[in-house]
DNA sequence: CCCCGGTTGAGGTACGGACATCAGAAAACT
DNA sequence: AGTTTTCTGATGTCCGTACCTCAACCGGGG
């Protein structure tokens, strides 16, 4: 009736303990025959191995690393802080975890400590950096070294990487165009800001929004990127100027941080009442901004989910365990002044 | 280095393994100094008991029930099936499940499942039940034998319940009003559909939508709720008959279930395009109706996470352990077709 | 001084599994 | 046939904890 160990696994099986535990363990010395009798048997009875036993049985540790961005951002703050709380309770159960801080846009650096990661140090490591060449090369490296490799926020396909943990950009921007559409329904124009659209998530989010702002929304009309290049100063300046000079402006997409700066511009013109505004990530501004009726909505991904669904993801990649996909899908939530968390 | 073990403590506290035993599990026969010495060195060490070591050692098994509602509900279907698989994950290791049907609208029928309950064959139960004076009284009495209780979907307050894991219905009906506001910008009558303002959730949805609907949008207005009693054709014939008879009708927030006769009724009256239609819960009737433009939005609980976090805060009431709020907070989800998971 | 009960220590077994060592048995070679 | 090689079994220790038994110690009352 119980769950089936090892003894009745062996018992079932025809062969000894040892032999068990050979071909459980994939140790040497076993004969084909015997291999499959014994995987057989597995399948028939339904063994599971206690992975709890197992990992107090071999003094297991985990030793995961997470590859996080440096520099002022409130969101990389808040998921910091979600790692630490994680690290503090039973999911991080025999886990071992390394912060590194990477420059966010200097990609040799970022390549330079992606190859001081050494796979006997190290059995898996989570990665929020941006996608070039050079750092899906490192990549493709550590996961030929084996380690675990799960990307976060921000994916890296064509890396090797194992299991990407985030939001569609794509679908991030379809979303937030869908709720630009609805909520500023007399149409307009819609100013679109961000750090930099060199980076993948910039150019998915965009091309999500205008896919369906085109599509369903023909009274819009989406203007051309602005960039911030990480400077809150030229964020203010410009979107002061884009506001200024256009009238019939009537909503504004933030897809990537800097927004208090968007904001203060914005209170500054004089605009914000009637505009629209739609930003990324739930933050103590974009919480804030929520609350006073400044931003009508926030697309965001909840960071504890993330740093969770990594910390187990990795655990199960290390052990060849298979992942529980609806737990691990990172969700598009809309966040409105009213369903704040 | 290492997480300290009670050897460690024993140690630390200079007294024997023996006697580390005795205070740890509370067992008879040692000196009230003692106890506090050993507790102190707890503190100072920052010794925390291996659960699945421990586990393992008492062949513990953690045996839950989950009460559930009998009955077609779409949302209960899926709320089984989440079950079924966390079931059959590491999350449910160790455990025991039942699940036990009750009939949704018979009071008594509820509260003679309930008694039949016995502490001594159940660790703790999860309740998805309407509240009512009888059902509370049954719970309070399980909650005094000893059992762990937590209330999932709908709470049960003054009931004892150690854990509400839902969301509010207050909250939930303030964010549909906020969309339902801003999507139907022109202004107009605004229909509320539910099975049944008897019960807890619907009344509080009402209040939290009447709230905002009153208070930001007072170009709409709201008509009187309209029940179905679980009747599909009563719900399809009443909203037929209402949206027959008022032109300037244009949103219907449906708050319980039976959107499928809703939507027939809406259909057949042609008045489906250019009407905003907000529910509750992610179906199969209302995911279809996001993807064909049919319903707006959807507001939603994650019903995975649901049953996932019944489950950890279950174990963790049965084994006096905390509970880490953040990850078993559940979120209102507002879904729309871009966003649909 | 002995007995007694409260308190403490020493030690063993168990849980499910990992890992190591050694002795045989069986198969594959000479 | 004898000798290797390959495979299998038997057995023990360990992980961190629970739970049990038995012995020993202590101080106080008689």
């Amino acid at each position: 009736m119980n769950k089936p160990t090892v003894h009745d696994l062996a018992k079932e099986a025809g062969v000894s303990l040892a032999t068990v535990d050979r071909v459980l363990n994939a140790r040497p010395g076993v004969h084909v025959k015997t291999i499959a009798k014994v995987k057989a048997t597995v399948e028939r009875i339904g063994y599971v191995r206690d992975t709890y036993a197992a990992n107090l049985a071999r003094r297991r540790q985990y030793r995961f690393a997470f590859v996080l961005p440096e520099g002022p951002s409130q969101f990389t703050g808040t998921l910091k802080a979600e790692l630490k709380e994680a690290y503090s309770s039973p999911i991080a159960e025999r886990m071992v975890l390394k912060i590194i801080g990477v420059p966010q846009h200097d990609p040799h650096g970022i390549v330079r400590s992606l190859q001081s990661l050494k796979a006997r140090q190290l059995d898996g490591v989570a990665l929020m950096v941006p996608e070039t060449p050079q750092v899906r090369d490192a990549v493709v490296r550590l996961k030929a070294e084996g380690m675990a490799i799960v990307a976060i926020v921000s994916d890296l396909p064509n890396s090797g990487r194992q299991h990407f943990i985030g939001i569609s950009g794509l679908a991030a921007g379809r979303t937030a165009a869908q709720l630009m559409g609805r909520f500023a329904g007399a149409g307009g124009e819609i100013l679109v800001v961000t750090n930099s659209m060199r980076s993948r998530d910039s150019l998915e989010r965009r091309l999500g929004f205008d896919e369906v702002m085109s599509g369903d929304f023909p009274r819009m009309t989406v203007l051309p990127s602005i960039e911030s290049y990480d400077d809150p100063d030229r964020m203010e300046r410009v979107v002061g100027e884009v506001v200024a000079a256009r009238p019939r402006l009537v909503g504004i997409y933030s897809m990537g941080s800097g927004n208090t700066a968007m904001l203060n511009a914005l209170r500054r013109s004089g605009r914000l009442n009637g505009m629209v505004v739609i930003a990324h990530e739930l933050t103590p501004t974009t919480r804030a901004a929520l609350r006073g009726n400044e931003i009508s909505a926030v697309i965001a991904q909840n960071p504890g989910h993330l740093v969770r669904s990594a910390l187990r993801v990795l655990r199960n990649l290390s052990d060849d365990l298979p992942i529980f996909e609806a737990q691990e899908r990172a969700r598009i939530e809309i966040i409105m002044k009213d369903n704040l968390p």
